[in-house]
DNA sequence: GCAACTGTTGAGCGTGCGACCAATAAGCGA
DNA sequence: TCGCTTATTGGTCGCACGCTCAACAGTTGC
């Protein structure tokens, strides 16, 4: 109303007002996708002119790239916090599968389809990807490091185990987009499953987060054979 | 030069031209992505006007879909062709996980993730990948059934292992954009070891696509913890 | 040989995109 | 208080997209 004859303009620093875009490009694509972040979308969400986008970044690439960076990043910082106050590794990673197992899980499922496909394209976002790909590998693979170091998990090769359950992980979340969600609980499990195999953990020992966190050990003797192991309820 | 002045006209069957469309749509989408489907691209492709394309395919989306379900389609029928003509199950999974493993299947992989991230903003596509799911899972699902019925294979759920091996290798398929290809042969291997380990066979059974077709069973123990096992070189 | 049918063309509409740039005004330091 | 720096605006360009439609021309059947 008031504001169509004149726009009222607000001067920012270049580092808020940066920031500020990042943030909202980063919303844009957790919600809409990362297509939808575009120099006129963004400065629609916060009230500015597109060109002013362009000025801070005048190479829309880069801004998508960033957008998914630090989508990615806070959310890897919620899944696995670098700062690990006094929780124990086998605590930890049954909250990190608590989370990323389920339905509010889907969000980043869908991020990370799309940016993977979108990097077929985009150059400086496929270095983004593969960076935030060795950001969360890196994570995982030092929780784990510390739980073997501690004696909780034992596995010969952390770094192999870690990707092993990435890549669970990554084919459980592939099908965020068109899944209607009726999916065998067996199958649903199959990130902890492989973990706990991976880690020579007893079965169940990842399923409770708000379980016994010191050895993590249940008495529950470990899978033997290759057979499907029966589908629990909890 | 010749053709610039007056396009030479020529008329075909709309059996003909349609299949001819969807054809070279096919092709595009798998050589160079699903948002290259596009009137102008595909009637480019085929040396006619665009209006052409839109008189077969009056909505561009369903054109896309139907891109998307003919490759796929091809690509099935190459993988798990429905006519098993004598070859045992084994082989024939044998021979699955081969090509299925390889890089030749980056190209698939890559239109797998194209084709699950557009389906969030196109409902005709993402039917069509759903559809496209439930029938690579039936080819491979029978597979399984035929060898638990023959023996070969060993299994509880059939349904459910199914499941497991399709995200196994949707997991390792998921980065076909981004990586580099330096990739431990464990990880490689997942596929085939979780098939291995949920039917019931020996380490190696499935690796040997030129191997033993009768019985499948090589005498080796079966994996018993989670460590990593040695890599084969074939 | 001619007429009817219809596959095919050519042209154009409206939209949204990234990129560019001169003009403007907000806020800071002198 | 004034002037300068520069953050911000408003407008425009070229491009590619899907979609529409009247006009055209192969092909077939009479």
């Amino acid at each position: 109303m008031s504001s169509s004859v004149q726009r009222k303009r607000i001067r920012k620093s270049p580092a808020d007002r940066r920031a500020e875009i990042v943030d909202a490009a980063a919303a844009v694509a957790l919600a809409e996708g990362l297509e939808c972040v575009t120099l006129r979308r963004i400065a629609e969400q916060l009230d500015v002119r597109p060109g002013l986008i362009s000025h801070y970044f005048p190479s829309a690439e880069d801004l998508v790239a960033e957008a998914f960076g630090s989508a990615a990043n806070a959310e890897l910082e919620t899944l696995l916090p670098a700062d690990r106050s006094g929780e124990t590794p086998t605590r930890h990673l049954a909250r990190f599968f608590a989370h990323a197992t389920g339905e509010a899980y889907d969000a980043i499922s869908r991020l990370w389809i799309n940016a993977r496909h979108l990097s077929r394209y985009r150059p400086v976002l496929r270095d983004r990807v593969t960076a935030q790909e060795e950001a969360w590998r890196g994570r995982l693979e030092g929780l784990i490091r510390e739980g073997v170091e501690g004696g909780e998990f034992r596995t010969d090769d952390p770094h192999v185990t870690t990707i092993q359950i990435l890549v669970v992980i990554d084919g459980l979340g592939a099908h965020a987009n068109t899944d209607s969600g009726n999916r065998p609980e067996t199958v649903t499990r199959m990130a902890v499953t492989t973990a706990e195999r991976e880690l020579g953990l007893a079965r169940g020992t990842l399923s409770r987060h708000g379980g016994p966190g010191g050895t993590g050990r249940t008495g529950a003797p470990p899978a033997s054979g290759g057979a499907a192991p029966p589908a629990t309820s909890n």
